[in-house]
RNA sequence: GGCCUCGUGGCGGAGUGGUGACGCAGAGGACUGCAAAUCCUUGCACCCGAGUUCGAUUCUCGGCGAGGCCUCCA
C-alpha cells in the first residue's frame, strides 16, 4: 500500500516509518491505571491518544488484526493504604477488592465517556503473579537478579546497555540525589522485582517467600503473555520513560535474551495546570468524573466529546495547558459539526494522512473541521465526514428524537412561519423562544430558488 | 550535577531557507422584522544575540526563559 505510517520513537528520538512485525497481528501495549482513586484528566490523555492510534491501526491493518493490551495495576502500596483508610473494619483482601473494583469500574465509565474503545485485553496484575515469578526466576538463573534483605533485585550492572531508552548512563546519575540509596543494593540503580510482605500487606507465595511484585515486573509479564517477547508498540506517559519503561526493558530483554522489547516506544506529553504538571502527589488535578458530572470546572459539566476533542487539538507529544478557553473552543467546533452515522464510506485522505504523520491530530482536526463545513452545505460529503470523525473518535451522535415530538416541533415551526407571513412578530418570537427553552434551535434560511424563508431546526448541543 | 523536551499573533496551533497556514475569539459587512445560524472581508506573530547564506521564523553555536525525569506519577 502507498499509505505510510510514521511514528516518533523515543528509543531513537526520531520519526520512523512503522512496519509491524506481523501485519495480521499488530501488537500494542499501553501502561494503564493503578486503580486506587479517580482518574484525572492527565490520566485521560494516554487513554485518548492511544485509543486514536488504535483506531488508526485498525483502519490500516483491519479491525481484527490489532491487539491492544492495557493493564490494570491492582497491586500497589497506594492501594493498600487506600483500602486501610476507607475500609478499616474489613479484612485487608476484601477491602482491597472493594477499592480496586470500584476504581476500575469508574475508569471504564470515564474512558467510555471519552470515546475510547475497549482494548483487546485488559490484564490485571493480580491475575499474572505466576507469570511474574517465572520471569524473576529466569532473571536469577541468567545472572541478572539477586536476593538481598528479603527482596529480589535486578542487577543493573549485569546489563551492558542499560539506559538506552532514557539515554541515562547509570554512572553519570547523581545516585541518591533525592532518595537515599538502600544499603543492600549492589548498585544504586538496582530495582525491586519481588519484596516480602508483612501480615498486613497482600502477598502471594513464591520461591522467596510470601511477597508481592515490584512496580515494573507486571508489565514485562503481561506484555509477554498477551503480545509476545517482542512486540510493535509500547506507549505511556512521558514520566514513565525512567525508571518504569527503562526497567521493563531491562527485565524483558534480559529474561528473554532479546535485542528489543518493543520496536516503537511512544510517550505522550503532560496535561498541565498553570504551567505545571497535573499530578496526584501535587494535588493540582481535576478528575474526569468531576469534569463530566459536576460543576467544579468552569461552573458546569462538560461532555466527553468536548474533553476528547480538546485533547486532540494539541499534538500528543506537546504539553497541554488545561484551560476553560480550550474546552470552550472545542465545544464551539463540535457544535458546528453535523451529526451523522458511520456508513462504510472511506475517511478523507487529508485526515488519514495527518494521522499517519506521527498522529498529527491537530492537522486531522483542522481537516475534519473543513470537511464538516463542506458537509453542512453538501450532503454528499456527510458519509466521508462521518468516517473521518469516527477515525478520531469524535463523531457527533445523532440525537434520538421521538417521532411524535419531532412532528410536534414541525407543527410549531409551521405555525411560526404562518405568524411571520401575517407579520405577527410577537407571536412568532414567542414560539421561537418556547422552542429555544426546550433546547430546540431554529435556523432560518432562504430558499435559493424562490427566495422564501425556510426554517430548519436542531437540538442544541 | 546529569539527561530530555520546548519557546510562533488574544488563545489553540501547523509549516517552511525566500510571496508571513489554518481554527477559535475580536473588528467590519451581507442576510434578517429582530435574532440565531450562515456567508464575505479584516487587524495582530515567529524569545534574544552571533554565525552560515544573496536571503533565516526555518540551519549552527551561545544566551535567556519554561517544563519534565533522576522518588510514586499518564
Amino acid at each position: 500500500m502507498s499509505f505510510s505510517l510514521k511514528l516518533y520513537n523515543t528509543l531513537t528520538r526520531e520519526k520512523q516509518a512503522f512496519s509491524p512485525i506481523d501485519a495480521t497481528n499488530v501488537r500494542m501495549y499501553v501502561c494503564g491505571p493503578t486503580v486506587y482513586d479517580y482518574a484525572h484528566i492527565g490520566n485521560a490523555r494516554p487513554a485518548i491518544v492511544f485509543d486514536t492510534l488504535y483506531r488508526l491501526l485498525r483502519h490500516v491493518y483491519g479491525e481484527n488484526h490489532v491487539t491492544y493490551a492495557r493493564n490494570i495495576t491492582d497491586v500497589d502500596d497506594k492501594i493498600n493504604a487506600r483500602a486501610l483508610r476507607d475500609h478499616p473494619g474489613l479484612p485487608l483482601n476484601d477491602a482491597i477488592r472493594l477499592v480496586t473494583e470500584k476504581t476500575e469500574t469508574q475508569y471504564h465509565e470515564d474512558t467510555t465517556a471519552l470515546g475510547c474503545l475497549t482494548p483487546t485485553v485488559e490484564p490485571r496484575a493480580t491475575d499474572n503473579i505466576p507469570q511474574m515469578i517465572d520471569i524473576i526466576e529466569k532473571l536469577i538463573a541468567r545472572g541478572h537478579a539477586y536476593v538481598a534483605a528479603s527482596e529480589v533485585l535486578f542487577d543493573t550492572k549485569s546489563m551492558l546497555d542499560y539506559g538506552q531508552l532514557s539515554k541515562r548512563p547509570l554512572d553519570e546519575q547523581q545516585a541518591g540525589a533525592r532518595v537515599a540509596v538502600d544499603a543492600h543494593k549492589k548498585n544504586p540503580g538496582d530495582f525491586v522485582l519481588w519484596k516480602l510482605s508483612s501480615h498486613n500487606e497482600p502477598g502471594w507465595e513464591s520461591p522467596w517467600g510470601r511477597g508481592r511484585p515490584g512496580w515494573h515486573i507486571e508489565c514485562s509479564a503481561m506484555s509477554q503473555r498477551y503480545l509476545g517477547e517482542v512486540f510493535d508498540i509500547h506507549g505511556g506517559g512521558l514520566d514513565l520513560i525512567f525508571p518504569h519503561h527503562e526497567n521493563e526493558i531491562a527485565q524483558s530483554r534480559c529474561a528473554h535474551g532479546t535485542q528489543v522489547m518493543a520496536n516503537v516506544w511512544m510517550h505522550n506529553g503532560f496535561v498541565q495546570v498553570e504551567g505545571r504538571k497535573m499530578s496526584k502527589s501535587d494535588g493540582n488535578f481535576i478528575t474526569i468524573y468531576d469534569l463530566l458530572h459536576t460543576e467544579t470546572f468552569g461552573g458546569r459539566q462538560w461532555p466527553g466529546e468536548v474533553l476528547r476533542l480538546a485533547m486532540l487539538m494539541t499534538h500528543y507529544r506537546e504539553p497541554i495547558d488545561f484551560s476553560l478557553k480550550r474546552l470552550e473552543e472545542a465545544e464551539r467546533l463540535i457544535a458546528k459539526w453535523p451529526a451523522a452515522e458511520v456508513s462504510g464510506a472511506a475517511p478523507c485522505d487529508t485526515v488519514l494522512n495527518a494521522l499517519a504523520d506521527d498522529l498529527n491530530t491537530v492537522a486531522a482536526v483542522q481537516a475534519l473541521h473543513a470537511l464538516a463545513q463542506e458537509a453542512n452545505v453538501d450532503a454528499m460529503v456527510l458519509p466521508v465526514f462521518a468516517a473521518s470523525a469516527a477515525l478520531l473518535g469524535v463523531l457527533p451522535k445523532k440525537a434520538e428524537i421521538d417521532q411524535a415530538v419531532a412532528s410536534a416541533i414541525d407543527t410549531l415551526v409551521e405555525m411560526r412561519l404562518e405568524m411571520l407571513k401575517a407579520k405577527n412578530f410577537p407571536e412568532a418570537d414567542r414560539i421561537r423562544n418556547e422552542l429555544s427553552e426546550k433546547g430546540i434551535q431554529l435556523k432560518d434560511g432562504k430558499d435559493a430558488a424562490t427566495g422564501e424563508r425556510v426554517t430548519t431546526w436542531e437540538l442544541k448541543r
